[in-house]
RNA sequence: GCGGAGAUCGCAUAGUCUGGUAUUGCGCCGGCCUUGAAAGCCGGUGGUGUAAGCCACGGGAGUUCGAAUCUCUCUCUCCGCGCCA
């Protein structure tokens, strides 16, 4: 959500041109406007009203004090009624600040001037290329058919007890997801990052200060009669952990590498590129989160991108790094990266990783502010995925496949797997 | 799950019985002093508003001219009991 200040006096021009930049209308910028000023004449009008209350309680305090019994009961018949016209007062305006607020949560974030400019993901623009494609001397298999030749996840069972898009991970390819939650973890700690578990569920309150609420009817599985919703990423419950908090600044910034299983519904995800594990209701993801000064962010953001490069390079993946456009941005994100890793049997790049710079506009929601001598300011929060381990499966089984089906380990996993160098078959 | 006690500004605390508009300390910021720092002293330090003012004592509702204070309700914390990986 944006800071109501930059929709009053000149500032509200940022917001407009940004919306130029995204091809939307300004519709909604001008109703949060009117209303914010509809709001601050009824806001006067209730204030003027409890004055007056607050005039004549304290003279009636007085009035008694001095014994003036009296004159008590004459004011107090005076303003006898007062009471119904404060809350009179008190509804139109509070009325009119959540229609400001409903429209404001819905105005997407300003955008970084790096950004490019598009209509849709094609828009998109190629940061950087890391590695190669690699030539293979057999027919190349999509991870579907790896998994089910070598055993290594069972679909059928898993939608026979949960539902489709459920699976068990088992064998080798779930020994190396360990390894791959083992190894991200201690580079990252190693970066000085804190590892943090969090709840794997959350209120509905703190959910909506972090997410997009359009998406979130689409993604998420609420938990009755709890009223809880079940995390679609760590980032969530990290990122909300500081709601309604005032952050002393020495602790800035406050860097979180988490690990949760994510409950996504997907709701209208099809397709054949969607079979096998790669889009699933349930995985495993490691996030780093930093919670900065907003003097620092865009340099914290190129810090999760580096780590996120070297994370990838040490697994030997051949990916690329792009640049998110206008059109494919999302309100939340000021600015975003995605990696996306080949996979030579889809035939395609695809995306493994999401690095954002929410700048103010989840602390904004969630009143998440650090002291200033001149007041609070709101902080800056920034996510990136380091690994979704169940589409990194899916990478390195296809970049690391060999002719008999058999999958290469990354050498820098295979201390975590005893020293084992290829993932072979489950017996059953 | 049952019983009891609680929730007050960044932290800690007074006020709650008996309704009259939030106390004090720490921390932090600024100033004085100092070669510099510490200490000491002075001032400031919840939100909002240009301001008068209005709001704020966990959330919501109620009683009242007036609620931190009384009533109801919800959430969370602590203590004891029960159950439990």
């Amino acid at each position: 959500m944006l800071d109501i200040e930059l929709f009053r006096e000149n500032t509200a021009n940022l917001i407009r041109a940004d919306h130029d930049k995204r091809g939307i209308s300004h519709d909604k910028i001008d109703r949060v406007i009117s209303l914010d000023n509809e709001w601050k004449n009824a806001l006067q009008k209730m204030e003027l009203a409890r004055r007056e209350r607050n005039e004549a309680a304290r003279n009636i305090s007085e009035a008694k004090k001095s014994g003036d019994a009296e004159r008590a009961d004459k004011i107090m018949l005076e303003v006898k009624n007062i009471g119904t016209a404060i809350s009179e007062l008190d509804n139109q305006a509070n009325n009119l600040l959540e229609q400001r607020d409903a429209i404001r949560m819905t105005i997407p974030n300003i955008l970084h001037d790096a950004v490019p400019v598009g209509a849709d993901e094609g828009g998109n623009t190629v940061h950087s290329l890391h590695g190669s494609k690699q030539e293979y001397d057999f027919d190349v298999r999509t991870h579907n058919e790896l998994i089910e030749m070598n055993n290594w996840v069972e679909l059928e069972r898993a939608a026979k007890i949960a539902g489709s898009r459920f699976f068990f991970l088992k064998g080798d390819l779930a020994r190396l997801e360990l390894a791959l939650q083992q190894h991200t973890i201690d580079l990252l700690t190693g970066k000085g990052f804190t590892f943090v578990q969090p709840p794997a569920m959350m209120n509905r309150a703190a959910y909506e200060g972090v997410t997009d609420l359009a998406d979130f009817e689409m993604v998420m599985y609420g938990v009755e009669p709890d009223k809880l919703y079940m995390i679609a990423t760590s980032e969530h419950p990290l990122t909300a952990m500081f709601m309604d908090e005032v952050i002393e600044p020495s602790l800035l910034p406050i860097k979180m590498v988490g690990i949760s299983q994510c409950f996504r519904r997907e709701v209208g995800a099809h397709g054949l590129s969607d079979r096998g594990i790669w889009r699933v209701h349930q995985f495993t993801k490691i996030e780093q989160i930093i919670l900065s000064h907003p003097d620092d962010s865009w340099q914290h953001h190129e810090e999760l991108l580096q780590n996120c490069i070297e994370l990838w390079d040490s697994l030997e993946i051949h990916y690329e790094v792009v640049n998110i456009c206008t059109g494919d941005m999302g309100t939340v994100a000021a600015r975003k990266y995605d990696l996306e890793a080949w996979l030579p049997g889809a035939g395609s790049y695809k995306e493994v990783v999401s690095c954002s710079n929410c700048t103010d506009y989840q602390a904004n929601r969630l009143r998440m502010r650090y002291r200033t001598s001149e007041g609070n300011e709101s902080v800056h929060t920034l996510n990136s995925t380091a690994v979704a381990t169940s589409r990194a499966l899916v990478a390195i089984m296809e970049q690391n496949q060999l002719a008999d089906g058999r999958v290469e380990i990354p050498k820098v996993l295979q201390p975590f797997m005893g020293g084992q160098t290829t993932l072979e078959p489950c017996q059953w």
